[in-house]
DNA sequence: CGCTGACTTGACCAGTGTCAATAAAGGTGG
DNA sequence: CCACCTTTATTGACACTGGTCAAGTCAGCG
């Protein structure tokens, strides 16, 4: 995007922090358009009882927020603490309208969001536990050797890699598609093959990639 | 959209037929961007394996294929005979650039397949099996009351409603992420409850609607 | 009218969920 | 900096849903 671009999407734009474990928007209710600059959310859907999926995980630099929707489908939530850039709605509709490449980003955006979200049922669908396990540190250590350096090829993961999980095992278990316990289990499986060691409950060393793939099949 | 833009659609489109259980496209490759005029069109996800998940279902007027991707992320196939209207890629890129409107509509497919795909990953990472078989009848019969008559209020389903299942038990299945066994079962403990009439193995009637509700969550 | 693929049903069992008890981490205030 | 408390994570025993394997039935179609 041209200096202008940003510079007129700018003056619509507003700092905003959250804590630990709040709200953003509730499904159902308006919704909000801003960037990540800190921190990571999660986005739900639940059920009448209570029981939950988490049905997408947003990082840093990632986008939330439907332009072309007003009120959200998904329940977004804050898992650390957060800094958003947020937009003014009437604001961002204008750049959105005059900028034929922001449009174009933003749809490539819903685009890709769609093609996640149908490899989940994939995995939601097809994959049995420690499949879904193995397949979700796969795709956290890619997802990070990408941000950590964007000089080395993508989708890279090697022996030695350190890895950091951002959510809480009852999070992992809501985004798997299982309970706490099993996802505890399949971890411990995985350590005591000797595929990854746990240095702490959000460490994680991957001592074995190719067993680990071969374990998400 | 106006006469002439459609026009101009129509001057790109080209009406193609498929027999029952033909693959239009295969995942990874070239795309096509087409209108279904007839028929049923299920895409789908594969794991190496050979397990399946199908992640849409298409009626006649759903389009299919991404106009801003080239190749398609699953695999699309038809279900029985069917009948396409396909674009020209070119021509259709050339009316999505001039004309706003069709753009939008475009955006809005695309959105409303992500919130598509959401709803059905909280269907399969939380709903127990009898929950998601009363889930798909559901839906399958909100879908066909809308299309049948339009001028009635949406999404409305009445007791003694017919029911046309389009796909077979193994399609449900993979739709599901259930065996078809357990498909079975789940239909015939509807019936045995009384919630429904399976009058043949494709053909439904819905006995009591606040019910099948009740079991759907 | 018979054949083939789709569907149903039963018996059995494995993989996960459930319940319960500990253990470890992390945060707070002294 | 340490002790306490709360939350989070691990582990075990057990139950149960849904998958697997195997017959058998039905429906549609040539």
């Amino acid at each position: 995007m041209s200096p202008d671009e940003l510079w007129e999407l700018n003056s619509a734009a507003r700092h905003k922090t959250y804590p630990a474990g709040q709200t953003i928007v509730t499904q159902g209710e308006p919704n909000v358009l801003a960037n990540i600059v800190t921190g990571i959310v999660v986005e739900k859907k639940g059920l009448a009882d209570g029981r939950e999926q988490i049905v997408s995980l947003l990082f840093p630099s990632d986008f939330l927020g439907n332009a072309y929707r007003r009120d959200a489908d998904a329940t977004a939530q804050t898992v650390s603490p957060v800094t958003l850039c947020t937009f003014e709605r009437s604001g961002f509709e204008d750049v959105v309208r005059s900028h034929s490449a922001f449009r174009q980003a933003l749809f490539d955006h819903a685009v890709a969001e769609l093609d996640q979200a149908r490899e989940w049922m994939l995995l939601l669908g097809q994959m049995r536990a420690g499949e879904r396990v193995a397949t979700f540190l796969m795709r956290l250590a890619r997802r990070q050797s990408d941000a950590g350096c964007s000089h080395m090829p993508r989708d890279v993961v090697s022996d030695g890699a350190m890895l950091r999980i951002p959510i809480t095992r009852g999070q992992m278990a809501a985004f798997l598609g299982l309970t706490v316990e099993t996802v505890s289990r399949k971890l411990g499986a995985l350590r005591d093959a000797g595929v990854i060691d746990l240095l702490g409950p959000r460490t994680v060393r991957i001592n074995n990639v190719e067993r680990l793939l071969a374990e998400s099949l």
